[in-house]
DNA sequence: CGTGTGATTGACAACCATCAATTCGAGTGG
DNA sequence: CCACTCGAATTGATGGTTGTCAATCACACG
């Protein structure tokens, strides 16, 4: 244990964590070279199909992973049916939930997703160990408070329109590479009927609200899936941002 | 034996905290004796009046506190006046924001609240020195996501009478002290106008639906505030928890 | 008693959901 | 290549839930 911390191999990192986002903006940036070494020995990259649950990498057999590339979204469900999104992880995000969780929520992939996973018993060992990976937890929760808090407002307070604009604004400034601040394109990465899940609403009142915004000239949409825009600060005053 | 040591250690308790909650739920249950003792010289008992914004106690001269006793409500604000509360927090929950908060929320009292405050030097201090607090502090944010999460899906898919059922249960299950789980009685710590922002309704259909459920024998009330809950089942029902 | 704040109740309108029909796009097979 | 199918998205017509505006009530306080 001692003794691989003081390896002289110390300061390599990983080959399979070289190029991964995980350790520049995610919870790995926490672990030194040597913990990295020991935890990708453990990790495998597994690629999850768009629609697909990922129960089994959260609550019951639960292991960890970092999302690599693709849009995870977190829903729970009534008794009848109903549902709704609580949240959308995007790349570099951890995925997992330490400790037990007081409520249930279902993972499931968005689009196709790349993670990077590891068996749940070597993470925990590691964050007994590790107060800086503790500390990246704590921060990624802190965020993901304050984004679920933020959706809250535009649940309880937005009209359709607002929360539909809203909807892609978030979007934009997540996933848009480009992202010069000004415009942005990109691929959404939900059906109608996710984003009706995720803002409360219907598809229906979703599609009348997209066809509203591409009417005023806000965005452009082709093939129901990409999107531009144009001017995202006239997308964030119709969002009441 | 672990019992034992406690008591036996007891006297080492600071005064200021032997009656305290916080050392048994909450987050000071993780120092030992010699901290809490440094913390305690520290830490100042005050009275705030419902009502009252606790800026300063959270982002900008930030401070942080254990609540006493009292209900607290976070809201968030939009431009044009459009009010939503995120969360509401009780005995003995911690209040504060260790690191910057990437949204603004605003604290304010919604009964009389009492606190135990303290410098955030002198905490943020002793996060560094103890995992323990750390560990305490990351729980109770993800306690706090889980909630955030579970009232995400009631504003996003209840009904109005299901939101009122929904708050009234939260409420009967977070106060009352004599919490037989069959049956409950408190005063609501929230005023209609409250109550409305936390479930994105306005006062007038949050009347309509206490009168619903008053008139329907699920609940009883007396002088606007005092409410008696005689099963507390039917209410879940009502909710559709 | 008046005044003020919070809560209730009523009448009406607006927004969004529901139900239904149509269009669009991507596969598939004749 | 076209016809067919299937799911997703759009569009339209209508109704219901909830918001808005307004009046009244209840209670506390000067």
């Amino acid at each position: 244990m001692d003794a691989q911390r003081k390896d002289i191999h110390n300061s390599e990192i990983p080959v399979l964590c070289r190029a991964c986002e995980a350790r520049h903006r995610g919870v790995c940036g926490a672990l030194s070279p040597a913990q990295l070494t020991v935890l990708s020995k453990q990790a495998t990259r597994r690629l999850v199909a768009a629609r697909s649950e990922m129960i089994g990498e959260r609550q019951e057999t639960g292991g960890y992973a970092n999302i690599l590339s693709g849009v995870v979204k977190l829903t729970k469900m009534m008794a009848d049916g109903r549902q709704q999104i609580v949240g959308l992880q995007f790349a570099p995000d951890f995925l997992g939930r330490p400790f037990r969780s007081a409520s249930d929520v279902t993972a499931e992939a968005a689009t196709d997703v790349n993670l990077c996973s590891f068996p749940k018993a070597a993470l925990d060992r590691m964050i007994k160990e590790s107060p800086e990976l503790e500390r990246k937890l704590l921060e990624q929760s802190l965020d993901e408070l304050d984004e679920a808090r933020d959706w809250m407002l535009t649940l309880g307070r937005k009209t359709a329109a607002e929360k539909v604009a809203s909807f892609l604004y978030l979007i934009a400034t997540n996933i848009d590479p480009s992202s010069d601040l000004e415009t942005a394109r990109f691929e959404l990465p939900l059906t109608r009927s996710d984003i009706a899940d995720f803002l409360g609403l219907t598809i229906e009142t979703v599609s009348r609200q997209i066809t509203g915004l591409r009417k005023a000239g806000i965005i452009r949409i082709a093939n129901n899936r990409h999107v531009e825009v144009p001017d995202l600060s006239l997308l964030a005053e119709r969002a009441s941002i």
